[in-house]
RNA sequence: ACCGAUGUAACCCAACCGGCAGAGGUGCCAGUCUCAGAAACUGGAAGUGAGGGUUCGAAUCCCUCCAUCGGUACCA
């Protein structure tokens, strides 16, 4: 053990890690050689936990007349690694608030589940043969261990699966309410990043720059193939406007910026000696009479077709080099901008010029129209385009001291004379740039040559992959074939322009066994592997179901409905478990789900309400995210560092309450912060203190519950109770470490023992029932009335405040609370040291707030 | 580059509406206990990222800068 502890001091990760197990051991084995009664969670926690699973404990009621609060977690992804030391911290907070709320008499749900369906398990079963539900039901298995194993106060009853068929007959219920309303559409001009190395498209994060896979290190390419979307664009200023009315934090802007609405107008160039019509979007339609050029992306489809004969080779060439760039190359911002001109002109709708038509890389294909008007003098990427191959820089807006020759400026002014004789729409000289914005584009809509228009970043949602462990996409499609398409060589035709959806009776559409989950490197998928469950025969027509996937969003958008009511076989949701629970109260979770599962429930949710499925507009009331644990050596646990900190470890060494108070210690919620097994120390050291003091130092004797004690245990419950409303529970947990230092040195009222076991039973809720138990409780504490307090104790009739002379601090003062100045002012100087400093001097004025300072200014 | 958050003691963090910088934990030092150490208990030291402004008074409000983290990123 000595050695240990030595190895211990040492920094350095490797020999922590050793040392640390070394040291388990001679803790355990010390705690069984230790005489006389101690705290043992080893014995008090599985005690309890089987005590609330035997008694259903938490099951989540309504009762007629109380108020209500659904307390959601982000249910986790079941991964084979189990659970790590981030999710039991939004789970603690949660628990917490859930335990002190039930005390407070408030109908509480509480529920948890498991998004099931994902890649991990997929690749597992490619890699070992075993299909993705087993290792997905053992990693559930392995979870729940875990979480119960932390004492949360889930009802386990509601428990749901997204894999599960009684799950996924929803999931594809839902689906085709959107494909029916036609927020499910298929699109086959999309290009996606596929990677023919896994057999599946990845999200643009899961692709490296170099152009190959994250996973593997394959070739990835851009390939446009048929995919599944969703309309979620068309729900875009309602996603916008939803987020005024929820208490959420910075991931409100987060989500505004995602969305990315941009006001603006269109403005249509024509083309000429083509009869082709050029449309761009810009946000500074006032700048139009300065337009010198316009620009095309390279994947704008008139690129071509525009360029002449002299300039097409070169034309083709750069565009042939753009397509092979990936986005993260295409959108490094310092690379000097390049570009080829098409030999071909555009007219300017405003003046009827004719500026050259170009096309340059700098110019994002799938952003407005893909083509831009440029006006060098008023935007710095126009500008430096223009410097470099020598284009004209016409300055529209006047601001003072510009010099748009060397600099754009981008800020708003007022009209010049060129903006006015450049002009056809009728601007005036000195007119401010919002008011020439409005001009020109009612001028252009006008003239038919374009008009305001609002664009959006966002993009419809690719609802489709090409994976096996997925909900399937409840669709089937014709199909022409000479005899069964079933047979080797058959070749038959799907007609995927007719998609058909299966009928509800027939949910849930369930997947096929496989045995074989590699790619073939056919977009089709796995299942297009599964013949006898693709095509099959209805009225004696052959067809063919839809083989891609729901991605794993799907599951997540609507759990927090199935809660309400996870049994119904007849609805995804009834209306009266709707009424009974929802919305969601608060709602825990890693900001890494800040925009997309946040956007995408919402999303749903304001289709279900279009639907008249749910009564609110938004589903998530108040939403928090738990900051990032991080290792001991404050770098992001990983298991390359080697600094993951295993849960079952913690619990093992300190118990699991020790685990739930040091996370909930280690600082504010919200905030980043490392892990420090020093820290877990001190908890389980408070812990023991906790123990000694309310398990077997209380006394029955009245005359020991003096002023002092009752005093600062009525200032506890105050503290405890505002801290846990407003999440600040590590500020609680210090409130309960100075009461327990304090009634530490004596014997502990009985009364005293019982309400410290409900005020610290929501952090540490094993300890919270043992000490209730031991101290006269007949069954659980769960639904306990919270202690109240007498407001009167927990104010001081006199306080200490400071005496400041010139505004620096000289002395203290015993005042009353409500002492007026000239009291004040008189005992503030009897102290020396003020006096020091104000005699001989006249006082000019005296400061004095009650309670608060006395503050002499001399001179 | 832009948007947002955060900078307090060796470390993690408190500090209400601007009012004596300190609640708590860790670490460190000293004492009690001990043959000695460990543990436990008691006590102690130490600081507001930098600069300016407002104010009787600034960790707190305003401006400039620096650092760290997160998000977006040629979005016209």
């Amino acid at each position: 053990m000595r050695v240990a502890r030595r190895a211990r001091g040492r920094r350095g990760v490797l020999a922590l890690r050793r040392a640390s197990q070394v040291v388990i051991d001679a803790r355990d084995m010390s705690a069984d050689t230790h005489d006389g009664p101690r705290y043992r969670p080893q014995d008090v926690e599985p005690k309890w936990q089987r005590y609330w699973e035997e008694h259903r404990t938490f099951r989540a009621t309504r009762h007629p007349g109380r108020s209500k609060m659904y307390v959601l977690d982000m249910f986790p992804y079941p991964s084979g690694d189990g659970l790590h030391v981030g999710h039991p911290e939004g789970y603690t907070a949660t628990d917490i608030v859930c335990r002190y709320q039930r005390m407070k008499g408030v109908d509480v749900l509480h529920p948890m589940g498991w998004d099931a369906f994902g890649l991990p398990a997929e690749q597992h079963a490619i890699k070992t043969g075993t299909h993705p539900r087993q290792k997905t039901l053992d990693n559930i298995a392995n979870f729940r261990r875990q979480l119960k194993m932390l004492g949360f106060s889930y009802d386990w009853d509601r428990e749901i699966d997204t894999t599960d068929p009684g799950y996924v007959r929803w999931t594809q219920w839902i689906f085709l309410r959107l494909f029916e309303r036609g927020l499910a559409f298929q699109q086959s001009d999309m290009p996606v990043n596929w990677c023919p190395g896994l057999g599946t498209v990845l999200a643009n994060d899961e692709v490296k720059a170099d152009g190959t896979s994250e996973v593997g290190g394959f070739p990835v390419e851009k390939l446009a193939i048929r995919q599944w979307s969703l309309r979620i664009t068309r729900y875009a200023d309602r996603l916008l406007e939803g987020l005024d009315t929820v208490d959420w934090p910075d991931t409100k802007a987060k989500q505004r910026n995602w969305i990315g609405r941009s006001e603006g107008a269109e403005v249509d160039f024509a083309v000429r000696g083509h009869d082709a019509t050029i449309r761009v979007f810009t946000t500074r339609v006032d700048t139009l009479p300065g337009a010198t050029y316009v620009v095309l992306a390279p994947e704008h489809p008139l690129v071509l077709s525009l360029a002449t004969p002299d300039r097409r080779p070169a034309v083709e060439s750069y565009v042939a080099a753009a397509a092979k760039k990936t986005d993260i190359d295409r959108s490094d911002i310092g690379r000097e901008k390049t570009g080829e001109s098409l030999g071909a002109f555009a007219v300017n709708p405003v003046n009827g010029e004719e500026i050259p038509i170009w096309v340059g890389d700098y110019v994002i294909g799938g952003y407005g129209s893909g083509a831009v008007m440029a006006v060098p003098a008023h935007d710095e990427r126009d500008h430096a385009f223009a410097v470099k191959y020598g284009l004209p820089i016409v300055e529209v807006v006047e601001i003072s001291g510009a010099d748009v020759e060397k600099r754009a400026t981008t800020d708003d002014g007022v009209a010049n004379d060129a903006a006015v004789s450049r002009s056809r729409a009728p601007i005036a000289r000195a007119m401010p740039s919002a008011e020439v914005r409005r001009v020109i584009a009612t001028w252009l809509a006008d003239q038919g040559r374009g008009g305001p228009k609002v664009t959006y970043k966002l993009r419809d949602w690719v609802f489709s992959r090409q994976r096996y462990w997925g909900e399937p996409i409840p669709i089937y499609f014709p199909v022409t074939c000479d005899g069964d398409p079933r047979r080797p060589g058959a070749n038959p035709t799907i007609h995927y322009e007719t998609p058909i959806a299966v009928d509800d009776a027939e949910l849930p559409l369930r997947l096929p066994d496989l045995v074989e989950f590699k790619s073939t490197g056919d977009p089709a998928g796995p299942l297009g592997r599964a013949t006898d469950w693709r095509y099959f025969q209805k009225d004696g027509k052959w067809f063919a179901r839809e083989t891609n996937t729901m991605p794993q969003w799907a599951g997540s958008c609507w759990y927090y409905l199935r809660f309400l009511d996870p049994r119904n076989a007849d609805a995804a949701w009834s209306r009266e478990a709707y009424a009974a629970w929802m919305p969601v109260d608060l709602y825990v979770g890693g900001s890494e789900h800040a925009v997309l599962h946040l956007l995408y429930a919402r999303f749903w949710h304001q289709v279900f309400f279009d639907m008249g499925l749910v009564e609110h507009p938004e589903p998530f009331q108040k939403l928090v995210h738990q900051g990032i644990i991080l290792g001991e050596d404050g770098q992001k646990m990983s298991k390359a560092r080697g600094n993951v900190i295993n849960p079952d470890d913690i619990v093992r060494r300190f118990g699991a309450d020790a685990l739930r108070l040091f996370e909930m210690f280690m600082g504010p919620l919200e905030q980043m912060k490392p892990w420090q097994t020093s820290g877990i120390e001190g908890i389980r050291r408070f812990l023991e203190r906790v123990w000694v003091a309310c398990a077997e130092g209380v006394t029955d004797d009245p005359a020991a519950y003096d002023v002092e004690t009752r005093k600062l245990v009525h200032r506890t419950i105050k503290k405890v109770g505002e801290d846990i409303d407003s999440l600040r529970f590590n500020t609680a947990i210090s409130a309960m470490m100075i009461l327990v230092k304090h009634i530490g040195q004596r014997p502990v009222p009985r009364e005293v023992a019982r309400t410290f076991a409900l005020l610290v039973s929501p952090f540490a809720p094993h300890l919270g029932e043992e000490l209730w138990h031991r101290n006269g409780g007949a069954d659980t504490l769960a639904y306990e009335p919270w202690p109240t307090y007498d407001a009167a104790l927990t104010r001081d009739d006199t306080v200490e405040i400071g005496v400041q002379v010139n505004g620096k601090v000289r002395g203290a003062v015993r005042l009353a609370l409500d002492a007026d100045e000239a009291v004040a002012r008189e005992q503030a100087l009897l102290d020396p040291k003020v006096r020091e400093h104000v005699d001989g001097r006249t006082v000019k004025k005296v400061v004095y707030v009650k309670g608060r300072i006395v503050n002499f200014i001399v001179g």
